[in-house]
DNA sequence: GTCTATAGGCTGATAGAC
DNA sequence: GTCTATCAGCCTATAGAC
């Protein structure tokens, strides 16, 4: 009974994987051409050989990655557009839901999201960008009803997007240096919690988007007792 | 009289120069590893090895280009900070001011930054940490300003950093891509202009830090004829 | 499926002529 | 200051044994 077959019949892709776990950790941390395929497969403790084999090679192996990370957030998205709850509650849980995704389900989506866009490198085109425009029409139905609904002031939709989309990312791709910085005593302020975060972020779009009180003809009762 | 001659005679470090521009666009679209010395050389006009000559390599070039650019911020932010002006025209005169830096002055800076925070590679701790929590510091004065004077809600300057910062570099950043998928007629919405993103960023941030009227102790003439 | 060995390309750096 | 020529190192990919 070697060691192979233990492993195999437990987890039939347990090598591959570990390969995605470890490149992916790493892609985040140091970009496609920074990270190695040496480094990947010693991290993943596989022969480097299997990248070629499982992803036809290092690009192969990136673009995998990136497809399915972007997959999982337009798929969580788009369910959240279609619920009829309220435009501010829809902001609010997006907001917590990026968070519980950014912090738990997939830590190096925000760093690895981030560096891509900016590369907008050999994946963008085909793999990316279609992503990236079904998660901005996610957010803009949200936008666009509640600025029908009169609850939000008459806003740009990509605008609005970008400005949320952009904390949001840039928020959890530096959570790892700024600990470091903190850690070392060399921030001046200190640390809030990404609760604090999430809260604070979910304030900022909310305020910054709400129609302005009783000066549209939609809202009505100011100072009503009830409600 | 040769070409040498004339080129010196005309401008001393021309060809320092001329690497510089050429680095700092590569370095930002492609990143440290993805930008090599061979391409940077032809676009600049001229010889490899003079990467060497006047940065000590590859290295000291990134080195040299991030410092500079990341003093220009730091310098321009630290006047404003000590500005008496209102608060909230203070922030609103950052973001006018980081938009001009992003457009005109120095066109690169947002996606070298990024990429440097995100990879918080080797040139971080010595050259880019100090100037980044310099940069926090500035905001750091004017938000706490607003939040004694009772114009601002009390948020947590770091945070508030953080959203600002993020929707500013992610903005700018991601603009390349942007235009040229508006151009392949991929994108659903119409392209604002980066006035109108200007104006959406100041009017984001203000009201999402403003102080809630009437709730406060501080706020007296909400509705005073003059001031 | 996994591994070793190796090929082949590209990259950054620099010695030395001009 | 600039350029050519060259080198050593590292990186990805893969053929072929197991």
């Amino acid at each position: 009974m070697t060691t192979e077959r233990i492993r195999r019949h437990r987890h039939p892709d347990a090598t591959r994987e570990a390969l995605i776990r470890a490149a992916t950790e790493l892609f985040a941390l140091r970009g496609f051409d920074g990270a190695t395929i040496d480094e990947i497969a010693t991290k993943a403790g596989a022969n480097k050989a299997l990248i070629s084999y499982y992803f036809r090679g290092k690009r192969g192996l990136y673009t995998a990655i990136l497809q399915s990370t972007l997959e999982v957030a337009v798929a969580r998205l788009r369910a959240l557009a279609e619920s009829p709850r309220s435009p501010a509650d829809l902001l609010r849980e997006f907001i917590a839901s990026f968070h519980q995704m950014a912090t738990i389900d997939r830590p190096y989506f925000p760093a690895l999201v981030l560096r891509e866009v900016v590369t907008s490198g050999k994946a963008f085109n085909d793999t990316v960008a279609p992503q990236i425009i079904a998660l901005l029409q996610s957010i803009r139905a949200i936008i666009e009803r509640g600025v029908r609904e009169g609850v939000f002031r008459p806003v740009d939709p990509l605008l609005a997007h970008l400005s949320i989309i952009g904390s949001l990312l840039f928020f959890y791709a530096t959570e790892p240096p700024r600990r470091r910085l903190a850690a070392q005593g060399r921030l001046p302020v200190s640390l809030p919690s990404p609760d604090e975060f999430v809260r604070h972020i979910q304030e900022m779009v909310i305020r910054g988007l709400a129609q302005d009180r009783s000066s549209g003809e939609t809202v009505v009762r100011d100072r009503g007792e009830h409600q």
